[in-house]
DNA sequence: TTAATTATCGAGCATTGCTCAATAGCGACG
DNA sequence: CGTCGCTATTGAGCAATGCTCGATAATTAA
């Protein structure tokens, strides 16, 4: 099933915490992409780093911590793919197009299954919160209101649905969906001053 | 904790199916507005119940099952909840927003621990799409494009982020949330026509 | 070479979803 | 009123999984 080295090969391999670490958190988001978070046990990841369970739990202390790392990270490649297209809301939102166009189904695996407790929850908050700061600098707005930030908090919510179903069901060109959501964020925030 | 009858009463004291049936899921449905789904275990439910575990089993073949009836049990009052108000754009949207402040706690426990397992979200989307349906009679849009049906979807997720915003941390007043739900509405959908 | 450090493992515990054979409450029928 | 059948109900037990802990071996410092 899963690819890459199988790791089998010699016993006590030691290793140094900072490749571990990594080794592990990129199973764990190479595996995201598969399954949705929660039905990722900490016995699979072990065997597929060719370790012991008892390995991860010295590196993690809980498979929370673990998990919230993973998701943590997943969110990083986020932020990062809107952020290097540009500064305009264009670019920001063509960047979030093309993260989720390529990118649906590990997106879906991270924060669809938030459910697992709160935490992913929290970090998905953090993740949209850092994503809406984005949108309001590119839309030039220096220090918005409590509101226009709630609206562009839920515009995003809107977006990311809007666009998961073109991604998955071909709902629209892309073109299309674009100019949507730059028409509605543009109502949006000039309604909500 | 969980209040009610702890029904420890005398042992054996057989019921008819349905009654058992109905008695678990309200079980289930109050334990919901506490914690979220995936932290309800059958244990807890079976010793609420004066049961033991097994006997779930009899009436629900996995712990999906039961979950998945308790979930569509929650949809219906969301549902029922909207409908209630009246037929016009505004009734829906004062219905959701009664709704989600009365009852944010379990809203969330309900749908934003999705995580639990597609199932989950398959509900959600049914339940959406009801409310999507509620939507587009309300104004009047008898055959929608896709494209509108999935703008309207999508619109949803930013009034549930919205009220949720506005029912968690007082953002705004509820007349100016639901001034811009309508707006941000008719605007989606003129636009996607 | 020896000592100290720590990455790594194996065995084992507790919880939890789930199975299955046995038991007991309740209605039907003589 | 007895007894028989149906099935609601149970208890013991299995398997998976998160997690702990003491032991061990690889690496580094002295």
């Amino acid at each position: 099933m899963a690819s890459g080295n199988p790791a089998q090969a010699r016993r006590r391999a030691r290793q140094s915490p900072d490749e571990r670490r990594k080794q592990l958190i990129g199973i764990g988001l190479e595996m995201l992409t598969t399954r949705p978070l929660h039905q990722i046990t900490i016995d699979e990841v072990a065997a597929e780093a060719g370790i012991s369970r008892s390995l991860l739990f010295h590196y993690f202390p809980t498979k929370r911590d673990y998990y919230a790392d993973v998701v943590r990270a997943g969110s990083r490649r986020l932020l990062r793919a809107t952020r290097v297209e540009g500064d305009s809301i264009d670019d920001v939102v063509a960047g979030l197009l093309s993260f989720i166009e390529r990118r649906h189904e590990p997106y879906i695996a991270l924060f669809r299954s938030s459910g697992t407790d709160d935490w992913v929850h929290e970090i998905f908050r953090d993740t949209r919160a850092a994503l809406t700061d984005q949108v309001l600098t590119a839309l030039d707005i220096a220090q918005p209101s409590e509101l226009v930030r709630a609206a562009v908090g839920a515009w995003l919510a809107y977006a990311e649905e809007l666009t998961l179903e073109w991604a998955q069901h071909g709902t629209g060109t892309r073109e299309r969906v674009h100019t949507l959501l730059t028409g509605a964020l543009e109502h949006i925030v000039r309604a909500a001053r």
